[in-house]
DNA sequence: TTCCAGGAGAGAG
DNA sequence: CTCTCTCATGGA
């Protein structure tokens, strides 16, 4: 099955920008499992009226579903040129969004996005990756597409009934009582994952900030990566540094870093904040006195 | 060996 | 309200 016409569309940056951590290359594929199937997704060379993306299911399912489900997943469907055109006031956004060209927020499913920003905490990247991977074998359901062998994310259900031994077994380290909290509060209806896609930024982000392991960082991950909340900006040790070494100059509370971004960013901050983190992380020297010249400071 | 990672909770002040 | 300490884990 295809997508054809896919504009300002970047697979790589997309699928490797430290939203999700279900995704493998494999050669010129990517191999993902999304909402209980695998998906192996390829993008062609860009050609004039946009790239096309090869996709094959592990499920056997429509392909007018398929392709309306991976155009709200890859946030396709979103004038994202017109968020960045809005965005892009200063000369070094500017050259992270030329330099990232194409790369989306993902629209994932919630409880899985939930759990695993629960468990990102105080943690990197290949490590969550291994820690959800860890648990989706163990608890997860069996998949296999053209001999690629992944596992379904585990439900809320099946990880609140987890014993404690078995989460750590899986890396988890002190974060198991906060993921099998939250599971438990999903599966009581406590939190209700409808209700939550119901409620506007800050009553969502309030909603999830009452759980124990959801605090101010991970409740704006799973409203920008999870529920299309675009004002929301995770603040973590790297987007710290970004604003106090290139914008504030200065070091600076989270509280004054939000205050400055979203002022200065505007309604599509959530955008500009995951271009200047994967910038940052692409290009090693982001901070030398060439970059920092970038920003004018009158 | 110490430091760090898409942090948050508990307690002290 | 803010500051500090601690939490489990593995790679650098």
């Amino acid at each position: 099955m295809q997508i054809q016409g896919v504009m300002d569309f970047n697979l790589k940056y997309t699928l490797e920008s430290g939203q999700s951590f279900r995704w493998n290359r494999i050669e010129d594929a990517y191999y993902g499992v999304v909402e209980g199937r695998i998906l192996k997704l390829r993008a062609s060379e860009k050609g004039q009226h946009g790239i096309t993306l090869s996709v094959e299911s592990s499920a056997s399912e429509d392909a007018a579903q398929l392709t309306a489900f991976l155009r709200h997943y890859l946030d396709i469907e979103r004038d994202v040129p017109r968020i960045l055109a809005a965005v892009g006031t200063d000369a070094y956004i500017h050259r992270a969004v030329q330099r990232l060209w194409g790369m989306r927020i993902l629209n994932q499913e919630l409880w899985e996005t939930i759990a695993s920003f629960i468990l990102s905490q105080n943690n990197n990247v290949p490590r969550i990756r291994g820690i959800i991977r860890r648990l989706s074998e163990r608890f997860g359901r069996e998949l296999t597409l053209e001999g690629y062998v992944d596992y379904s994310f585990p439900t809320a259900a099946v990880l609140a009934a987890a014993e404690s031994h078995e989460l750590l077994a899986c890396g988890t380290g002190y974060r198991a009582d906060y993921l099998k909290g939250a599971a438990q509060a999903v599966v009581s209806g406590e939190l209700s994952l409808p209700h939550l896609k119901r409620l506007a930024y800050p009553e969502a982000k309030r909603e999830l900030m009452h759980r124990k392991g959801i605090g101010e960082k991970v409740a704006d991950c799973i409203c920008l990566f999870s529920l299309g909340h675009l004002e929301a900006l995770p603040i973590d040790v790297w987007i710290k540094r970004i604003f106090e070494t290139l914008y504030l100059r200065r070091p600076a509370t989270p509280r004054e870093i939000r205050e400055f971004a979203q002022n200065y960013f505007g309604a599509g901050v959530g955008y500009a904040q995951q271009y200047l983190f994967h910038y940052v992380h692409e290009c090693p020297n982001w901070a030398d006195d060439e970059h920092l010249s970038l920003i004018s400071h009158e």
